[in-house]
DNA sequence: CGTTCAGGCGCACTTACGTCA
DNA sequence: GTTGACGTAAGTGCGCCTGAA
């Protein structure tokens, strides 16, 4: 490997005398700093110690470096903090290098890399960990972009088959409404079917309400006069149409036609959703109504050969 | 053979320093 | 010269594993 003979020892003694810029201290300083049965919590930082700095920070995990004969006329001064270094762009490089190769650390492996950048065993553990945890994260980061892409994409999706069976549904409703007033003008029934199959028709549906009540419907008030022009087709008590007095959501208009086809199970497990549905001016995400918002009340079977079909 | 204990290691989290705008 | 953001070396605590007693 081409770094092997510029990661001597000897090298990164002198990369410390000159580019660290430690004065005039002479290498018998750096011996001293470099015995190797110094705590080994500061082997790494004793190896690295900043000669220039005067500070003295109370560290408790730094420790305090004799350095003897080093023109110091204050005796504060002698006594100096480790400070943290960093690794020169060539230790640096040798580490990227190796971690490229592998990113876990074997003994031997740990011991050698020590040796041939000049750095102790616990310095190239402690930058193979870090680099594992900003390796991990930047791989979080790049999943965490995917993933929202994916979420955006989803959702945009979403709004648009939303949005189209939203304007599905009112297509449906129009078309209802037209059939049933094509069905008004035709004659009436027998005698002895007392309930026109008109009157089915409740008035309390979103559409025709004279006498609205929910808030959210108020808007609909607005029409009272065509809705009273109609209140006089649709009888309001047949309790076959008690749907109608869901929430507004268009997407009802079937269902008193739709249930009585369902067998019973399906029968059974949809109307709890129907009786739930929210409003339509609701933002309904909500995974447990979601589907039905936008089933407009067909049996499920049905659905499975064109709803769901990307 | 099972248990205990020390040591090493990795990870998550945190701290503190160095650098730069 | 100061300051805040950011990157990074290193400390800390915990859990897990392994080998020796």
């Amino acid at each position: 490997m081409e770094g092997c003979e510029v990661y001597d020892d000897s090298h990164i003694t002198n990369v410390l005398l000159n580019n660290e810029r430690i004065p005039a201290c002479s290498s018998q300083v750096l011996d001293s700093l470099w015995v190797p049965n110094s705590s080994p919590s500061f082997h790494g930082s004793a190896s690295m110690v900043n000669f220039e700095d005067t500070n003295n920070t109370d560290r408790p995990f730094l420790v305090d470096t004799k350095v003897e004969n080093c023109n110091d006329e204050f005796d504060r001064s002698s006594i100096r903090p480790e400070k943290k270094r960093r690794l020169s762009p060539n230790q640096v490089q040798f580490l990227e290098k190796s971690f490229e190769i592998e990113n876990k650390l074997e003994p031997d492996r740990k011991i050698q890399l020590a040796k041939e950048i000049g750095l102790q065993p616990r310095q190239v553990a402690i930058w193979f960990q870090n680099r594992r945890a900003r390796y991990k994260t930047k791989v979080l980061e790049k999943e965490y972009d995917s993933l929202k892409a994916s979420y955006d994409k989803l959702k945009a999706d979403y709004d648009n088959l939303y949005a189209e069976n939203e304007s599905l549904k009112n297509e449906v409703h129009l078309l209802t409404k037209k059939l049933h007033l094509q069905e008004s003008s035709k004659p009436k029934p027998e005698p002895s079917d007392p309930i026109s199959p008109l009157d089915h028709f409740q008035p309390k549906n979103p559409f025709f309400s004279q006498d609205n009540v929910v808030p959210d419907r108020v808007a609909y008030k607005h029409d009272d006069a065509a809705s009273s022009a109609r209140s006089d087709v649709f009888d309001s008590d047949s309790p076959q149409q008690q749907h109608y007095l869901e929430p507004a959501n268009s997407c009802h208009v079937f269902e008193a036609d739709i249930t009585s086809d369902f067998s019973q199970d399906e029968d059974d497990s949809l109307k709890g959703s129907f009786l739930h549905f929210p409003k339509l001016e609701d933002e309904c995400y909500d995974d447990d109504l979601q589907p039905n918002s936008c089933n407009l009340g067909f049996p499920v079977q049905d659905q499975g050969t064109w709803f769901w079909q990307y």
